[in-house]
DNA sequence: TCAACATATCCATGAGCATCAATATTTACG
DNA sequence: CGTAAATATTGATGCTCATGGATATGTTGA
């Protein structure tokens, strides 16, 4: 089912170009919502400009005033929509973005720049 | 005007660039959450989409199985964050987005998919 | 095997939100 | 004026969700 939601975000016509449809839209609403969270969001840049482009769960409890529970409860969510993927190395699991998603989204908000207007 | 747009695109650097700040993050989970929307969504990309750039709200009224109010609901969330403007014309309300808004969300999200490494 | 640490899951709770019916506001037109 | 149409606001309701405490799982080292 995440090689359905992948399939489906693959395409990313500018929002300008066409309707989204319904489903695709619940689909990428998903992601969007998944990054409505302040804390999400930060965790999102966190990892993102983290050097290796990851960072342990660690990192992040360490940047926040959050439970343990809670930075792993939003870690799950970024990650059930595509935008985070997980590595176990020994005691610690490491987080990195998933550009591609990042790039996706990035496409679909393009804005129609009227450049000769 | 261009240089306006050129420093709109510029306040935002990319995610990966440096850890967001707590009211920046803040403020633009409010925008991401707007879009986190099926409906939201789909009546940005009706609105970008459609013809002229703008759209009454009979047009959206039109375009989902939902009441009026409910509409007008979600137009207002999308309005409070910036991403769309109104104009009255006549009886009907004209929506249009804001595009330096999808710009800068889209500049956000620029991911370094093949920058060295 | 045991203890300490890192992370995830479960469960409960309070806040926020999507929805709609009813109503208000605004505009157009006799 | 008065009526109809377009849109916004209000109030209520059921559902989702962010948070944290307790607990479970997994890993390391002695």
């Amino acid at each position: 089912m995440l090689m359905d939601m992948l399939k489906v975000l693959d395409c990313c016509t500018p929002l300008a170009r066409e309707p989204l449809g319904e489903e695709k839209s619940t689909t990428l609403a998903r992601v969007f919502k998944a990054l409505g969270d302040p804390v999400r969001l930060r965790i999102v840049s966190i990892v993102a400009s983290h050097q290796g482009g990851e960072a342990c769960v660690c990192d992040l409890t360490a940047s926040f005033d959050l439970a343990q529970p809670t930075i792993s409860h939003h870690l799950k969510v970024l990650k059930d929509v595509g935008l985070l993927t997980s590595e176990r190395r020994a005691s610690w699991v490491y987080y990195r973005i998933v550009p591609e998603r990042l790039a996706e989204l990035s496409a679909l908000l393009a804005a129609p720049v009227e450049v000769g207007k």
